[in-house]
RNA sequence: GGGCGAUUAGCUCAGCUGGAUAGAGCGUUAGCCUCCGGAGCUAAAGGCCGCGCGUUCGAAUCGCGCAUCGCCCA
């Protein structure tokens, strides 16, 4: 698997460690401080270098030059580097910039390599590292909201793009089925099988999914079951309430095409013991003490605010000693990385984990914990209106309602997971240009169809010819192409499912000017045809291989149906 | 009061480990079907990158301070 830049990379750091030995330099620079790069105007070539200004410093007081140290460093790299095939030509610009033009070869060897490997190319060798993605893990306590379909959105891009580079990925749920937030939905479905009609008091569940669940639970025994005193009857029925909630809290996702390899209960970390363990290893560990009948753990050893509390006065545990004898048990299962996504709602949360998986002698760098933003919904810029209920959030079900789940991937992929995002439900649902997932699907289904068309031309023309490819275009679409892998990398490396989709929207820009510009199909020419349609196909390829990893279908036709256009050229006057 | 995040075009946002003239979509304006799907393309207008100081050859990007907004905690 070669990628284009880091070949260019490599040359110059090559060029640059032939130099410091003529030099005599005794310290080899350190080659990973430059970068190569895609300059944003296509006047400085297809990719550049800032290397001569980096090392102009270190190299200067071995050298002898007349005026900038980075402008004379640089003239040395350039004849180094001019001798090499790579290149169509190499120029200094500018304070010290090396640019680079990419010989025909290189990008037509790119292009003849994803066309051979489709859907794999750019894909990793399996790394052996072993990482846990831990998302969504909402409460069975209420319904998946927006902020949800975010987290689980992101949780399972990241999961896709971590396999494709290599590593063992499993998805995980964390269930939090311990606790009193259980036994509180217990205690609202009882009220409601009580009193359908009254308002709920504080501190019990008050949306319309808790008289679902009791009218469920009706149905499902006889009134018996009900009978029961409530010391016998609440715990069961607070454990089927939370179970019926998880099994809509799973339609929900499978929905949205996001599956897990594991549901994690919470509850089996205390019937294990394991969470007693974990407090007994702390304490053992000297990380705890004891204060007004509580047990501490001294998380402000490791910066945290103030110290937390494992066990309650009463004796009961906490939330944070499952948390902690969770993580634990990740990498107990020889996870060597877990990422946990998390709503920004759970910020107080990430020093103290931080703190409880250094105490227990794991490294910080293997717990990354990602905080998304939260997430605004709007229809035509308007703040979302359902029920105004207090507490009340819009259900991740009525989003899915009316908005495709590649819309809403895509939607909720666009934006940094550290930035908040607003969500407008009519702008996912539109069927026009607004709409930015359309703009990249409808690169697919193009290509499909311009292939279709082509099809008895390319039989005639026989394998394609990659050479006959001249246009300015189809270099700059085809080295966009090969940087394919060095995208989903980026992506990868800064765990930034949102960068794939700034890629596919900039490469479905690019394709589409193209297409605008070139005619593809010429019937009087089918072997240009043919080199042009290799390079819409590699194109379709990446960009279905790149959408897949966002979890986006990526169409081989759009469905133009419910989207009536009005006639063209004429305005669209149908008002509202 | 403390912590985390944000502040870039009228709106919604990109800008990856500091790089050359800061980008995209929407919106606005003006155009493009003898043409492979017009869900597209072309062009124009639109910016003290919140403010200040610092680091350096060079800052939207890094550091510090301030302001404002969001979330969390007391």
């Amino acid at each position: 698997m070669k990628i284009l830049k880091e070949t260019i990379q490599k040359a110059v750091a090559e060029a640059a460690g032939s130099a410091a030995s003529e030099l005599g330099l005794e310290t080899a620079p350190d080659l990973a401080k430059f970068v190569v790069e895609r300059p944003a105007n296509p006047e400085f070539g297809h990719f550049s270098t800032n290397a001569a200004m980096v090392y102009a410093k270190l190299f200067a007081p071995k050298m002898e030059f007349k005026g900038s140290p980075a402008l004379a460093l640089a003239s040395v790299l350039k004849s180094k580097l001019e001798g090499s095939d790579l290149f169509e030509s190499v120029e200094i610009k500018g304070p010290g910039f090396i640019n680079f033009r990419v010989g025909a070869k290189e990008w037509t060897r790119a292009l003849a390599r994803i066309l051979s490997e489709g859907d794999g190319y750019g894909r990793g060798v399996p790394t052996g590292r072993r990482v846990l993605v831990e998302f969504v893990s909402s409460n069975p306590t209420g319904p998946l909201h927006v902020g949800h379909g975010r987290g689980a959105a992101w949780g399972d891009a990241a999961a896709r793009i971590l396999s494709f580079l290599g590593d063992e990925v499993s998805r995980e749920y964390y269930v939090n089925d311990a606790g009193n937030q259980i036994r509180n939905l217990g205690k609202s479905v009882l009220f409601r099988l009580e009193r359908p009609d009254g308002e709920a008091p504080d501190g019990l569940y008050k949306g319309a999914y808790v008289l679902d669940i009791a009218s469920e639970l009706k149905a499902r025994h006889p009134a018996a079951w009900f009978a029961r005193p409530e010391a016998e009857l609440l715990p069961e029925l607070s454990r089927e309430a939370a179970e019926l909630m998880l099994s809509g809290m799973k339609a929900d996702l499978d929905r949205f095409g996001v599956r897990f390899d594991a549901w994690f209960s919470e509850r089996s970390l205390f019937s294990s013991g394991a969470v007693e363990r974990t407090v007994a290893a702390l304490t053992a560990a000297g990380w705890t003490y004891e204060s007004d009948g509580a047990l501490f753990f001294r998380s402000t050893e490791f910066g945290d605010d103030k110290d937390r509390v494992l066990v309650k006065s009463g004796g009961d545990l906490t939330y944070f000693a499952s948390d902690a004898a969770y993580h634990a048990d990740k990498f107990a299962r020889g996870f060597d990385l877990a990422v946990d996504v998390l709503g920004a709602d759970h910020g107080g949360y990430l020093a103290r984990m931080s703190a409880v998986v250094q105490a227990m002698g794991f490294d910080k760098s293997r717990l990354k914990i990602v905080l998304y933003q939260l997430v605004r919904l709007t229809r035509a810029g308007e703040a979302y209106r359902m029920s105004t209920r207090a507490g009340e959030f819009v259900p991740l079900k009525a989003v899915l309602d009316e908005v495709s789940p590649d819309a809403a991937r895509f939607m909720y992929l666009t934006q940094s997971h550290d930035s908040a995002l607003e969500f407008d439900v009519d702008l996912a649902k539109a069927r026009t240009s607004d709409n930015p997932v359309f703009y990249v699907q409808y690169l697919c289904a193009r290509i499909c169809q311009v292939l279709k068309k082509a099809a008895p031309l390319l039989e005639a023309a026989g394998p394609p010819d990659l050479g006959l490819l001249k246009e300015p275009r189809e270099r700059e679409l085809a080295i966009q192409l090969a940087g394919f892998p060095d995208a989903v990398r980026s992506a990868a490396r800064n765990l930034a499912p949102h960068l794939m989709a700034s890629w596919l929207t900039e490469t479905a820009g690019l394709f589409h000017q193209y297409y605008g510009a070139t005619r593809m199909v010429t019937e009087d020419d089918p072997a240009l045809t043919a080199a042009r349609c290799a390079l819409a196909s590699a194109c379709r390829l990446v960009v279905a291989s790149g959408l897949g990893l966002l979890g986006v279908s990526a169409p081989e036709r759009m469905d133009l149906n419910p989207a009536p256009q009005p006639p063209r050229g004429t305005p669209g006057d149908e008002g509202e």
